[in-house]
DNA sequence: TTTTAATTGTGAAATTAATCACAACTATGA
DNA sequence: TCATAGTTGTGATTAATTTCACAATTAAAA
């Protein structure tokens, strides 16, 4: 019990995502090779990164060549592969609950939301293409799915308890949007979204730069 | 034209968000002094690491009792006071913008949206609070408002576009939900939230730690 | 076939961040 | 008043991350 927002990606793990999203983009575009330079500015990091993240992850390129696209997304989803297809339930469907549960992307990305769940029963007659269940489902959810992720996006007040109960029911990771430091055992994966604190981020950030 | 996502704040600046947030809980459950080791666990970092972070900013504390909340809660708000009651606006309100914009933590945190805008003319006769304005209002928005950040929550293929216009309006700072890297000048910042990225590295690292 | 110019791959150096370790301080109780 | 135990404050150390710099490689031009 001591570590609690602990297991963070390591940034050239985290950049991989960026490189992937941008090499797909690539590609649409009619790209067949690119080199470190044209990815990293894509990307928004400089060249060497670029080559010293793939070094990393022994992603081999063609000298005077660059890269082929192909080859890295296959290197890519080889660092990936076996997360793929993973089955995701949303707990909380207020504002941003049903923003996420329509949100396509995640599905193009290959994780699946299953279901949804909220306490409020006027609320689990309606449904975005996956249901909205009552939380008596959870348990039966998450055996039949083998879910092991949850996205928290209940009132603060009520994701601690949430929280621990899914810990109960097996859940080993959370992408949790309220805004409160959650208590969890060791080995549990905890992400919190603080967009309070990302904007007032940018906030400063730009106060800092107009000087 | 070489840095595209630069700017992200240090990290200790950033705990100190954390902090400020955990305290003011801890003032509401009626403290009024707490040790390191206090805010830590409920910041999940060290103890070690909140006094290091206070040492950075010369906040004091007093030895054998600890920190006087009122006088942390003071000190964390002169490092961000300028930031104070600044105006944003969002552009795009369909799910992603719809759910921020009735997010009322912005508010409590001093942070004021003003307005949102959407191309869609359907979408600008409702209102959440605040108008639905037509892109043609944005320059007349800035100016009145003084706004110098926006959160962009447009399809992907429309952001950079919206950017570029907004950039030329006199925005400084983006709060990006679009999952796309934008080219933008140096000395403007941008924020981007990858919200399959969070989500993908949560499901990631809870296979590793699962083994 | 040889030369050239462009690009990769990666140690080394520099920077940034986190942890350790302990001296200095101070509230409290003897 | 003095001793003590519990905390802070921070320099030193270690770890993570980024940048630098350049040798090795190679596609393409001569
Ligand atoms: N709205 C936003 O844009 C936004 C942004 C960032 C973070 N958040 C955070 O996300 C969380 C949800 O925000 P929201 O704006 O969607 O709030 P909301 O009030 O619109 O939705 C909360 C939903 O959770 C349900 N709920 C309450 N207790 C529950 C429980 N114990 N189990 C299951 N469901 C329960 C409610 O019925 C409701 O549908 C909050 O913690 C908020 O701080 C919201
Ligand atoms: N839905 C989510 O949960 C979610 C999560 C993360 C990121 N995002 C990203 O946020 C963005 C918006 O997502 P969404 O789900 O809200 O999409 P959406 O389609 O529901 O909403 C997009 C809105 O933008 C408006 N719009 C389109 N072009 C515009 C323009 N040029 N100027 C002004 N407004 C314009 C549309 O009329 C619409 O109302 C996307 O880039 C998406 O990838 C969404």
């Amino acid at each position: 019990m001591k570590q609690i927002t602990k297991y963070v990606l390591r940034h050239d793990t985290k950049r991989l995502f960026t490189y992937r999203q941008c090499l797909i983009g690539f590609k649409r575009k009619g790209f067949d090779r690119i080199f470190s330079y044209n990815l990293g500015e894509e990307a928004g990091v400089t060249a060497e990164q670029v080559r010293k993240d793939f070094s990393v992850f022994k992603i081999k390129g063609n000298k005077k060549a660059g890269y082929k696209i192909d080859d890295l997304l296959t290197a890519i989803e080889e660092v990936f592969k076996y997360q793929l297809n993973q089955h995701v339930i949303i707990v909380g469907m207020g504002n941003i609950g049903k923003a996420l549960v329509q949100y396509k992307r995640f599905m193009l990305r290959k994780m699946i939301i299953v279901a949804s769940f909220d306490i409020d029963p006027t609320k689990q007659s309606k449904r975005w293409g996956i249901p909205i269940l009552p939380l008596e489902m959870l348990d039966d959810i998450i055996k039949r799915f083998h879910v092991k992720v949850a996205i928290i996006a209940v009132p603060e007040m009520s994701a601690q308890d949430i929280v621990n109960k899914l810990i109960d029911l097996g859940i080993k990771g959370f992408l949790n949007f309220a805004p409160v430091i959650l208590k969890t055992p060791e080995n549990i994966v905890v992400h919190n979204i603080n967009l309070c604190d990302e904007l007032e981020s940018v906030i400063y950030y730009t106060q800092k730069v107009v000087e």
